[in-house]
DNA sequence: TCTTTACACCTAGTTATTCTTAGTATAGAG
DNA sequence: CTCTATACTAAGAATAACTAGGTGTAAAGA
């Protein structure tokens, strides 16, 4: 995974993995590992900024917890964010068969 | 189309859209549209400028000419730039096929 | 015991690159 | 004679992921 591109994908990745459960910011960068086969092995400063702008925007709550001495924030889906996982599942198809539809070469004959 | 999602993957698709032959940057942008049924309606200030930065790193080659009293700057897939839109590809897949990985786990919302 | 590693969280600043805006210029249609 | 499409360009704004650094606890291991 080089350069940018991640970038505007990456909330629907944790909204994604959020909807399967509550969960902490650590136990989502796991997950995240884990169910990428390690594609998606992402530094923590970035996955904690996503949470925390994705709980400001309405679309997680949050709520303390201490496990074995260790504090926790588990992070869990709003109703908010789970249309907008909905959403961003469409805008990635979408995207995503743009692509496809580009990379597979055009229908139409070369007029260069 | 919205937000950041293109980033880090438009060079991937304008080398695949010249790998099927020179174009000239105004044509590149119809033709991006055309195949990916209108969702990649990018402006010009965006497909300019990405094909300065790839001409610039080696990827690309142009030659200006005038048609129809209009002058055109034609770009061409270099050696390193088929080599580069290889390694894109691959690395188009692996990002896309661990997003549908990630989904995969998380249910789609009821539309019933 | 003391050091390292894993867990668990956090912020500030940098970087990369797309988008916005604005500009130049010719051709053809109305 | 103006408006639209064609064709190219550059500067600056904006966004968001990455880098690098920090806090602290628990457990493993040398």
């Amino acid at each position: 995974m080089r350069g940018q591109a991640l970038k505007g994908h990456l909330d629907l990745l944790l909204l994604a993995v959020l909807s399967d459960g509550a969960m902490h910011g650590y136990a989502v960068i796991d997950d995240l590992r884990e169910r990428s086969d390690d594609t998606f092995d992402l530094p923590e400063g970035t996955v904690y900024r996503a949470l925390h702008r994705l709980e400001s925007g309405g679309y997680l709550s949050s709520e303390w917890s201490v496990v074995q001495g260790r504090r926790r924030r588990t992070y869990r889906l709003t109703d908010r964010g789970r249309g907008a996982l909905g959403e961003q599942r469409r805008a990635w198809g979408e995207f995503s068969d743009a692509v496809a539809s580009v990379l597979k070469g055009s229908p139409w004959p070369s007029t260069s």
